[in-house]
DNA sequence: CTATAATTTCACTAATTACTGAAAATTCTG
DNA sequence: CAGAATTTTCAGTAATTAGTGAAATTATAG
């Protein structure tokens, strides 16, 4: 298969920009070639069209299905398999945040809770559980609004991005609201709610 | 300099995690350091701190400054320089976010808008321009977003994370209104409005 | 202006990570 | 179940990235 320069240069951006992820460039640039191309693909048609070696290929599409990337799918009288990105942007951006969450945010977190278990030595310890603890909080809060949002459907999602920081009025408003009058309405509820 | 168990680890977490992201161990360790030393340090302190050569503890913090991660300071009497980070992790949060905007969004963005300039040559080239514009448009939409939070000042956005979907049904709320009864209240705004 | 302290640069080496081809393993067909 | 097609593994090599020490540069004090 040859590419037209159009995805030629999307696959060079995207191997580029992988490399500067923890993703390799590799990776990178099949995913990009599986995202830019309708029909789903075997691995020798991309070890072809990417000048790979086959066992290369191999490897990145292991990886980008540990990543939960990619789907893999056969076709009627061809033993081979095929793969292929999901047609949403919002579904790929979603898996990518939670995954990266598992793998990086995760084992953050995890090490934070038991250093701020740990009883201080002295001062200097005494300090630098106070910036673990303020960074625990800072993820905490972070992840839990980002699992809260990832719940939302594509629409509602979209206008909450386009609301932007018009939302920090609301709550200004709601602030004041509650603040002035002794009287308020109904209280925001905590995070994690039902459906 | 000789560091607590306590500071040992989470400057060794940080050590690993960085390099997942583009930043290399030392660059992680390095600053984990700082994070949780209360007193700026200069640059032999973290040399010795870390076990790391003077010239690798340089280059480390020229790469922290690039990101305008670290702040310099003098100390009275003191030819060296110290280093130290902010004392807000939103802040850091913040500029991280920024900086990472700068660096791999944009030049992303700006690659997909030249393709999209293109006209497509075949059909192959439309479909990967329809996948390109999807994602563009995201991009668009997350990032103005975040740009127009991070304006917001942190108690705000605070409480802001905490409301998580609430957000989501506040909005469903107004559609209702909106759709329903022919009349409807203050419209939302677009992103990027005043302070 | 000179001497010295401090920092940066850079050529080199070490360590890590990426990639390949050959061989092994797996999966499917007849 | 034999044989072919397909995929995966892996040891070896290539390429990249990280880290060092010596030398060069810059800054400051006297």
């Amino acid at each position: 298969m040859n590419l037209t320069p159009l995805v030629q240069s999307f696959v060079l951006h995207f191997g580029e920009m992988g490399s500067r992820w923890g993703i390799n460039r590799t990776v990178g640039q099949i995913y990009a070639l599986l995202i830019a191309t309708e029909r789903p693909l075997n691995a020798d048609e991309i070890a072809d069209a990417l000048a790979l070696s086959r066992s290369n290929v191999s490897m990145g599409l292991k990886e980008l299905s540990s990543w939960s990337l990619v789907r893999l799918q056969h076709l009627p009288g061809d033993r081979r398999e095929y793969f292929s990105a999901p047609d949403d942007v919002w579904a790929i951006f979603r898996t990518l945040a939670e995954e990266r969450r598992k793998r990086e945010v995760d084992p953050t977190l995890t090490m934070l809770r038991d250093a701020l278990l740990a009883a201080p030595g002295n001062e200097a310890d005494r300090f630098a559980q106070e910036r673990m603890r303020a960074m625990h909080e800072l993820i905490e809060l972070v992840t839990g609004w980002f699992t809260d949002v990832q719940r939302l459907d594509e629409p509602t999602l979209k206008q909450l991005m386009k609301l932007g920081a018009t939302v920090g009025k609301f709550l200004e408003f709601k602030e004041k609201l509650t603040l002035g009058a002794g009287g308020n309405r109904k209280r925001a509820a905590h995070p994690a709610s039902e459906p």
